[in-house]
RNA sequence: GCCCACAUAGCUCAGUCGGUAGAGCACUUCCUUGGUAAGGAAGAGGUCACCGGUUCAAGUCCGGUUGUGGGCUCCA
């Protein structure tokens, strides 16, 4: 007989029969890990715990406490919801079905439209699978066996004519069902003991808008009840943080139907957080040589036509003609023509029209007005023309540069429907936008620099953050040499600065590579904020130049950088990420006062005046309500600090101070309150 | 733009088998002047998103439009 010697990771060896399973591995070593073994990694590759090892083989068995368990189980949880879904509709041809984040999902093609009504009958169906714990079995098959057997299933015929020549093709068989799949699987359906199918979308096969779109149906998947409970307590916990709510809520911002899709408005609570973070933000650009500047909101259409954009992002822009003739700068086409607009009664227009506008003039139908000359102009979606403009203007001296520009520069963009999302994504943001100019040799140095303000910044909001380097596309400009130095100029800064970075191939701009920045939220999501890219584009259409040292011409490098991205979306981020509980130096509301009684109005205000002496923002709560009610009311609007004050500190002139998160902190005198808001940094 | 769901008072939501619209909070007025997360009373507030259809009768059933939410694609 045969033995074989197989390696634990603990450098243990085990000497075992041929064809031992890595399950029978699992049992000799103890009864506790072979209840709890539902995987196992050879030499470095998952596999199912039914392989057969071999000689010198590496194993390491997979428990539920593995960090790869849930996604093998969610795995097994998609090919039971297709067999379930093949079991009630025969019909059904599957796409893919993988494991996600929090859960899985199946994509199938159905002549029947689902809808979430259906879920129970489909939840049914995948319990009695679960029921009968039936064994998920691997069979390694031909590339024509497998034809064959999908012979009926068109887009798995796909998969397979896509897959490497030299792939091994397995089918995982459960019950009648089988499914083409790499595995491993978990050993058997009774493995899956709390699923619930959660979303139902539309999935364009292989996630091309060119091709079919399928039914996506998602759901979740945990060892335990209980995992899965604590699991949709949280996603409520999330939904509580929503910024739509909590904006709402606190008064940040709004939307409004009138107005028109994703463009929102901000009341003075919004208004004045939006300031704040814009002045503290102008003060670290002064502070690190940036030069703010301001450039238009529209631009006439030629510059739109030098840069490219007329032409490739046309889609995305809002577009409108202006008659130039005499006495009217009326767009064309617009109130006069307008059925409605005839000093008609307030409420008697219609809503829901206001996204024609943009969508008439993209589409190049304006009508011709009466007085001839006509302007072409688009508003715009980015301010990278503005600061080319700008540096244009004069000759440059390579002693200049480094030239940075920075500006906040609301933009219009006009993002497909589906596909707005409050502050997260809307038709109207402004980026924190800046480019700088720069010899090639200055490159490294200042994306190292921008790499360090990103840091400082994500740092003062408790984010953590990793990177991503984006790769030249196949669609792109610009020379191999100029890509790649720039792609070597972005690594070089990472590693100098000690941040690791994975690498996202051809996923960069047409126009040149660029770092991704993804931060990390309080409760573990992650959002992708700055950005820092490589421009080729604008130098070489603009023909930018610079005067050498030995008095030749030179192209001058272009960064484009914005490090919260858009002010609105880190917003959001901040409200979301905080539980809408600003830090105090971005409250809208610093402190509240909290008259006891109408008696002691007097006295609140007297140190709101004081307060405010120290530049910090105080709101009086003079309402006749009980200090119960005006403490509730302060809390709802997450006000860091609530200063009651009565007969008692009227007396000793003092304060009593209620934290937010802390609660009563007690009766102080308003210098000792000052030293602490001062200590907390109340002040940008 | 595409797929699914949803749309009732400023907000959160009830409204059963199709029979003339409800609550709490917020708002206005009055009362209450208090000690650390929600006092009392009265009043006002709705063309049930919009358009059409079925019906003696539509918030309710059917179709369309718009908007919102969740996905897909795209993106800061």
């Amino acid at each position: 007989m045969t033995t074989l010697q197989v390696y634990l990771p603990d450098g243990s060896a085990q000497t075992l029969e041929e064809g031992t399973t890595a399950a029978e591995v699992a049992a000799r070593i103890g009864p506790r890990l072979a209840k709890q073994a539902l995987a196992a990694r050879v030499n470095n590759k998952l596999v199912d715990l039914s392989s057969r090892l071999e000689d010198g083989d590496r194993l390491e068995i997979i428990t539920t406490s593995s960090p790869e368990a849930l996604g093998i189980l969610r795995h097994s949880s998609a090919h039971i919801l297709a067999e379930s879904i093949w079991t009630l509709w025969p019909q059904a041809r599957f796409g893919v079905g993988p494991a996600i984040e929090d859960g899985f999902y199946y994509d199938i093609e159905l002549d029947r439209q689902l809808s979430l009504d259906d879920f129970s009958l489909i939840e049914a169906q995948m319990a009695k699978i679960v029921q009968k714990a039936l064994p998920f079995k691997r069979e390694i098959i031909s590339r024509n066996e497998a034809r064959q057997l999908f012979a009926s299933q068109p887009l798995k015929l796909e998969l397979i004519d896509e897959l490497p020549a030299n792939e091994v093709l397995s089918v995982y068989r459960q019950g009648d069902f089988f499914d083409l799949c790499r595995g491993p699987h978990v050993p058997n359906s009774g493995w899956i003991k709390a699923f619930k199918l959660t979303k139902l979308s539309g999935a364009y096969w292989r996630g091309d808008r060119e091709r079919q779109m399928l039914q996506r149906v998602y759901g979740t998947a945990w060892f335990s009840h209980k995992d899965m409970e604590t699991y949709l307590r949280r996603q409520e916990e999330a939904q509580k943080r929503d910024h739509r709510k909590l904006g709402r809520e606190l008064g940040i911002f709004m939307m409004n139907d009138q107005a028109g899709v994703g463009l929102p408005l901000y009341p003075p609570a919004g208004a004045r957080v939006i300031r704040l973070l814009q002045e503290w933000l102008r003060k670290q650009l002064l502070a690190r040589g940036y030069e703010e500047v301001i450039t238009p909101h529209i631009y006439n259409a030629e510059i739109w036509k030098r840069s490219g954009h007329y032409y490739f992002y046309r889609d995305n822009m809002y577009f409108f003609e202006v008659d130039e003739g005499e006495g009217s700068a009326n767009s064309v086409g617009s109130f006069s023509s307008d059925p409605n607009f005839d000093f008609a009664p307030v409420g008697s227009s219609t809503p829901g029209q206001s996204g024609a506008f943009g969508e008439n003039a993209s589409g190049g139908s304006g009508s011709s007005a009466a007085s001839g000359k006509h302007s072409e102009y688009g508003l715009k979606p980015m301010n990278c023309p503005g600061h080319v403009l700008l540096y244009a203007n004069q000759l440059r001296s390579y002693r200049e540069l480094p030239l940075r520009y920075f500006e906040f520069g609301t933009v219009y963009r006009h993002e497909l429907s589906g596909v707005v999302q409050g502050l997260l994504r809307a038709r109207g943001f402004t980026q924190d936008d800046a480019h700088v100019f720069c010899r090639p040799d200055q490159v490294l140095d200042e994306v190292d620099d921008i790499l360090d303000f990103i840091d400082f910044v994500m740092k003062s909001f408790d984010f953590s953050y990793t990177a991503e380097i984006s790769t030249r596309p196949a669609k792109s400009i610009g020379s191999s040499e100029k890509w790649e130095f720039a792609t070597e100029q972005l690594r070089a800064a990472c590693e100098r600065h000690g941040l690791t970075y994975d690498i996202n191939a051809g996923d960069g701009a047409f126009y040149g590579p660029k770092i991704d920045i993804k931060v990390k939220d309080a409760i573990g999501r992650t959002w992708q904020c700055s950005t820092i890219q490589v421009d080729f584009n604008f130098p070489e259409r603009f023909d930018l130049s610079y005067r050498t040292a030995d008095n030749s011409t030179a192209q001058p490098w272009m960064l484009h950088r914005a490090i919260l991205g858009s002010i609105e979306r880190f917003l959001a981020i901040l409200i979301e990420h905080y539980a809408g509980a600003l830090p105090l130096w971005l409250s809208p509301v610093q402190v509240v006062m909290v008259p006891l009684a109408d008696r002691h109005l007097d006295y609140a205000q007297q140190v709101a005046a004081q307060l405010r002496q120290e530049a910090l923002r105080v709101e009086v709560a003079a309402q006749k309500e009980p200090l119960k009610v005006k403490l509730a009311q302060a809390q709802q609007r997450q006000i860091p600090y609530m200063l009651v004050v009565g007969d008692k500190e009227q007396e000793s002139a003092t304060v009593s101070v209620r934290e937010r998160r802390q609660g009563d902190l007690g009766t102080h005198r308003l210098s000792d309150f000052l030293a602490r808001v001062t200590a907390e940094g109340a002040q940008i």
